[in-house]
DNA sequence: AAGTGGTCTAGACCACATT
DNA sequence: ATGTGGTCTAGACCACTTT
């Protein structure tokens, strides 16, 4: 049978699970390395390239090709929309707008993006449920600059977060995750009492180098976000 | 100038964002597309590949290759060893072990993971430091039958994380991230008042089918874990 | 200047899913 | 049975890094 990049990629991880190449160990060149597994040069590059992302090996021009020293696992988990989430729960999603208002940027929200003093800002709170239960609470500031379109758009109907993605969903971000004590206001939303511990997470969004929107999400009490690695 | 996968893959989501393909199209197949492309088939290929990676596009053979209906992002980051984490931040990483028991196993880890009735668990509890403040309490349980050597290791020096992760590199498993309200016990080993929110996560760890540990952690108040994406 | 990985090509055959 | 993606090969040239 013809060698496959999988079973080089598994003869690769006995080797170092077998103490054959040890952590930090430089491995033989590519060229070397397929003429020993009997394979192309390109099957035994696609393996050591899989292996690259997936956190085992690193691999510089003229340096060649090592074992990381420390093999950190990468996690990964997918940002759908809230709706999506709720749904794939198997309970009824419902969103429910709070208050909108426009507004110049705030300072503390020019500390964070980079808007321009006075920009106008789109302020939104809503809430999101999953069956008769609170599901999260979003506190959404949007870039009118860079999304014009939103000042005509009322989203009594469709959150702020599944309309976004659909107006530009190209964007680049970050994610913060974070514990916080729930807020009088917050608490009341989310039918928890105060100072309950809520998963959070900042969510801040650029299109190219304009940022597009700033959001801060809590999950309702006990929220688990859960990956497989 | 001849044509490279990244350029293949900047003109397909050019497509997309201007509507050329919207989302849920049904686009050519790979030989018709390289010809229209003017590059091989192997490189439309490899960029094809890509963007099913990057979440853009599904196929399937037969089927064909499609925009995916809606595009979630793939967040990623990498689960370091604590050390790692605290020295990556420039701060001096010290440790601390509370307390080492061996016990057997309770019922209530048995329903989490798949050790036998009264199967030899070995309970750790542990501090980690960033410089003097601190970063991590760690509350872990180690199945003795799957890492018997953990049986004569006292982990004054290193962690039980790191320790494993040494021991038995090759493994899969679970994160599960939450915020908890502080007890009393914990509030007083990471310095804050009880009650504080804490961004918590819960490992489980497999070798093969068989469970190797399962560890609660719980980083100090206000600790923000980041990705990009 | 030289060595190593990065990528492209053209062609071939395989594997899976649908018809 | 057929069409589409999945992968392997052999060979070539390029690009980055270090010497």
């Amino acid at each position: 049978m013809r060698i496959s990049y999988r079973d080089v990629k598994a003869e690769i991880l006995n080797r170092i699970r077998n103490n054959t190449w040890p952590l930090g160990t430089n491995l033989p060149g590519e060229i070397e390395l397929a003429k020993e597994f009997g394979c192309a040069r390109a099957t035994m590059n696609r393996a050591m390239r899989d292996l690259v992302d997936d956190g085992i090996l690193e691999r510089k021009r003229k340096a060649g090709t090592k074992v990381k020293q420390s093999l950190v696992r990468q996690a990964q988990f997918s940002i759908s929309i809230v709706r999506e989430e709720v749904e794939q729960s198997g309970a009824v999603y419902s969103y429910s707008l709070i208050e909108r208002e426009q507004i110049p940027a705030p300072a503390w929200l020019r500390e964070r993006i980079n808007v321009a003093k006075d920009a106008p800002i789109l302020h939104l709170k809503c809430m999101h449920y999953s069956g008769k239960n609170p599901y999260q609470f979003e506190d959404r500031w949007i870039n009118l600059d860079v999304v014009p379109a939103a000042k005509d758009y009322d989203f009594e109907e469709i959150g702020p977060n599944e309309w976004l993605i659909q107006q530009i969903p190209f964007t680049t971000g970050e994610l913060v995750f974070s514990a916080t004590n729930a807020s009088e206001n917050i608490a009341r939303f989310l039918k928890a009492p105060v100072d309950t511990a809520l998963f959070s997470v900042e969510r801040t969004t650029w299109l190219e180098d304009k940022s597009v929107t700033y959001a801060q999400l809590y999950f309702a009490r006990d929220h688990k976000m859960t990956t497989s690695i």
